[in-house]
DNA sequence: ACACTGACCTGCGAGC
DNA sequence: TGCTCGCAGGTCAGTG
């Protein structure tokens, strides 16, 4: 389940495997992937190179020489970097026939992932509706309270919400809450400064620490060809039956129709 | 404006 | 064994 950090980890990836290459051929195989306009997306790609690899939110973001290609990986998206000899998989639904013979691939069991084209000076600030960049220096104390006392969702909620700050899932916002000591279920106008604060911090602190945990495994994705953005990141809570701090029982409650994990002792 | 729900999609595990 | 059912996840359209 890609968020923020292993967005990251993918883009850093395949900007060391595909800078400057050049594609030759685009093939779709599922048309809604690029919201169903195959023609317009194929003649838009072809002849393009890959020039400059961002990321805002969860989404991807190729700047080619004449467009913007941006790719949303949702659940179960994954792009692999193959060699010509390579043959369609059942669950292939784009692949980039690339000059120098490689093959980008993305691949989509559920597919739920979404890729557009753009202009190139398309205005990423207001881009799907994304929020403020959690390392933005405009996501702090004083920008979490403003928000939060004028909502009355759950904490989880709003950290779900991408228009509040783009990049964070379910995984991420369980863990976030913890090291807050809050509740995911706590309403919004019910935090303190303190909380605030505190919200912005370790949201900043473990979206970071799993970035460098990705980032260190860049380099076996070098030698491998598949391109997975998948880090190890040690959970407190998400997915555990235990607490890590108290051993607690974890309860699992849906929040905004997400599963979300909790300790009782420790978060309040 | 805000809040909530269902649709999208498929594999997998639980229960019968 | 084989079937159905519900869940997982992020985003967006639709409704209240």
């Amino acid at each position: 389940m890609p968020e923020l950090p292993e967005v990251e980890t993918v883009v850093k990836t395949l900007e060391v495997m595909l800078q400057d290459a050049q594609i030759k051929d685009v093939h779709v195989f599922y048309p809604p992937i690029v919201g169903g306009k195959v023609d317009e997306f194929e003649t838009a790609l072809k002849n393009q190179h890959f020039n400059e690899f961002k990321r805002r939110g969860k989404y991807l973001l190729f700047y080619m020489d004449d467009v913007l290609l941006s790719a949303h990986l949702r659940m179960e998206g994954k792009f692999f970097v193959e060699d010509s000899s390579y043959t369609k998989k059942k669950h292939d639904h784009v692949i980039f026939d690339l000059v120098d013979g490689r093959r980008l691939v993305y691949s989509d069991f559920r597919k739920f992932g979404r890729m557009e084209v753009l202009q190139k000076d398309f205005d990423l600030e207001t881009f799907h509706q994304l929020g403020v960049e959690p390392f933005d220096d405009r996501f702090n104390e004083a920008y979490v309270y403003n928000v939060c006392k004028n909502r009355k969702v759950p904490l989880k909620t709003l950290l779900l919400d991408q228009s509040f700050v783009a990049g964070i899932g379910n995984i991420y916002a369980d863990e976030i809450l913890f090291a807050c000591k809050l509740r995911p279920g706590r309403s919004c106008n019910r935090i303190t400064h303190k909380d605030a604060s505190n919200i912005a911090m370790h949201t900043k602190r473990i979206l970071q620490e799993a970035i460098l945990a990705g980032g260190t495994t860049i380099r076996t994705y070098e030698s491998a060809k598949g391109v997975h953005g998948r880090f190890q990141l040690s959970c407190m809570v998400h997915g555990l039956k235990e607490c890590k701090q108290c051993g607690s029982t974890i309860h699992v409650k849906r929040i905004g129709g997400r599963s979300s994990y909790y300790c009782p002792h420790c978060q309040k």
